[in-house]
Order: structure tokens, then sequence, then C-alpha cells
DNA sequence: TCGACATAATTCATATATGAACTATATTAA
DNA sequence: TTAATATAGTTCATATATGAATTATGTCGA
């Protein structure tokens, strides 16, 4: 009557979703010890990476590309404007949107911060062959369709 | 002088923390949907997981298995026991443990709730094949050492 | 052109994450 | 045995997540 055969209950570590936050969990602290340094969270680190590459994008967009929340959004967008690393500006073409853009000082951020990235990348990267990675890309991109 | 070749930089959503936490976003509001019609977070879900399989155990035990930060604990153990799913006990060998067990009405809410948790891991698991998943498994083991 | 509906951003209430500090208890070395 | 140190759990301050509601603005069809 609807009792669960725990035999057939996958362990709660192995998980999709827990094999998932594992590997957060190992590589993240990593990342933020280095955001640290330079007075960012993890989120607010994501949403100039963002605009690094691509600037003067709307909040509806950053939250997209980001994963960050809208809600989450306004908070983290009001801190870096705060440290005037970047600027809103409500757009003319639809009154609704809000543009944000990069000051001087959070464009120049940029030098300081993504070398240590890259290197943290670097040695991620060179725990799995060319081949693992693309395998394990593929994989996980079947669930985020 | 310490500038980043941006064709050396991977883009941002192909970071392995960004494909991480795509697979997470795309999978997770269906377990949420699912926790919130028993009036559950997913947090909470995850220590009632666990105490299903291994009944009275410590704090320190169930932070390091559910992966949920120690002071994260406190609020929600807090709430699951005013909830009347489970009780705080002192651990008579070590006064400085505290020992988690279920309630009875803790222990019933299992039969309730994992058949249809099972039905998403089911689905979840037809999206790859045996092989897959067992590549996928031991690559991200690659990362949760 | 007006009213129903849709969208972008925000606000709100509540829950959780993060890192530092703290309390109580236990352990260890001199 | 006692002082130094370690550990388990908690508290604190701040930041973020979640889902519902709200405000301002746009769009669309009768």
């Amino acid at each position: 009557m609807n009792y669960v055969d725990i035999n057939e209950v996958p362990a709660f570590s192995t998980s999709l979703p827990m094999q998932l936050y594992r590997a957060l969990d190992a590589i993240m602290p990593e990342y933020r010890n280095l955001f640290y340094k330079y007075d960012l969270t993890e989120q607010q680190w994501r949403i100039l990476r963002v605009l690094w590459t691509e600037n003067n994008i709307t909040v509806a967009r950053l939250s997209k590309i980001t994963l960050l929340p809208a809600p989450s959004l306004v908070g983290i967008l009001d801190r870096l404007i705060k440290k005037n690393l970047l600027v809103r500006n409500r757009s003319e073409k639809d009154r609704r949107q809000v543009q944000i853009s990069l000051t001087t000082k959070g464009q120049e951020l940029q030098q300081l911060v993504a070398p240590s990235v890259l290197a943290i990348h670097s040695r991620l990267k060179a725990r799995l062959s060319n081949e693992e990675w693309q395998s394990l890309e593929r994989l996980l991109q079947k669930f985020s369709v």
C-alpha cells in the first residue's frame, strides 16, 4: 500500500542532486576564498563576470545568464552599486527595463581577479582528460534542457 | 602585465560551476514542488531522508551527510522539531553532542513522500543509459574527493 | 482608444548560506 | 592534576534563495 521498497530507493548520497551538490561543495570554497580577497561574494562575481563579456544588459537577462533569481538580484546589484562597480539605468525604449552597466572601477576589477580564477579553472581542468570533459558536459546538458 | 587573453578564458556558461548549477537549476524545481505539498523545504527533506535510513545521529554527522552547514542546521532542526517531526537529545556519552531522532510522525512521513520522490528519480534515471550514469558518477566523483 | 492581459523589476515574508565568534564539554600534555 | 588545546553545537551579522504579491509600463484585441 504505497510502501517503498528500500532496495529500490537509491542511497541518498548517490542521488543526482546530492552528487551535484557534493561536486560544488568540493570546488567552490577555493573560488570563494579568492573572491573574498577582493571583497566579492560568489554571486557578485558572477554578475561582474557576465558584464565583462556583455556589458549594459537588462536585469532579466542578467538573471537568466547567472541563474540568480530576480528578487536576489535586487540586493546583489544594490551592493555592487554601493561599491561603485556598476550602475542602473532605466531603459529609454522600454521604461520597465533596467540596464546594468560596469563603471570604470568595475571594468578594472577584471584584470585583478580574472587571472586567479583562470588558474583555479586550469587546475580543475587538469583533473580530467579532454574526452572526459566533453563527456561530462554532454551528460550534464541532458538535464539542463 | 597580467592581462587575461579572452580567448583562453572559458565562456562563463561553460565553466564547471555554472554547468553544475544549471543542471541543479533544471532538476530541483520538480523536487521542491513535491516537498512543498508536504510543507517541507528541500533542506528539511534532506534531513528527514537521512534519518529515515540512519536514525538517531549527531548534528555533526547530519551536517556531513546532508552537506548542510552546521549554523543552518540549527534553524532547520528547530523548524522540524516545531513541526513535531523529530527531537533533539543531548548525548550521555559526550555531553557536547546532540542526537537527532525521528518522531513517529517524522517516520510516517516517509511513506507519504518517498514514492513520489522515487518517481521523479526514475524519470531522471530514464534520461541516461546505465553506462552514461556510471560515467557521470565517476566523473563527478573526481572533484568531490 | 479603452480595458484585459502580459511583462520587468521590485518588495515582502520566510528560509537558508557563510564565516567569525562564542559556550560548554572533552582531551591532552607537562 | 591543571593549563592549553580541541571539539560539538550554537549564536551572530550579513548575504542570498524562494515563492507570492505589487508597481509601473507595454501590448493587444474588441
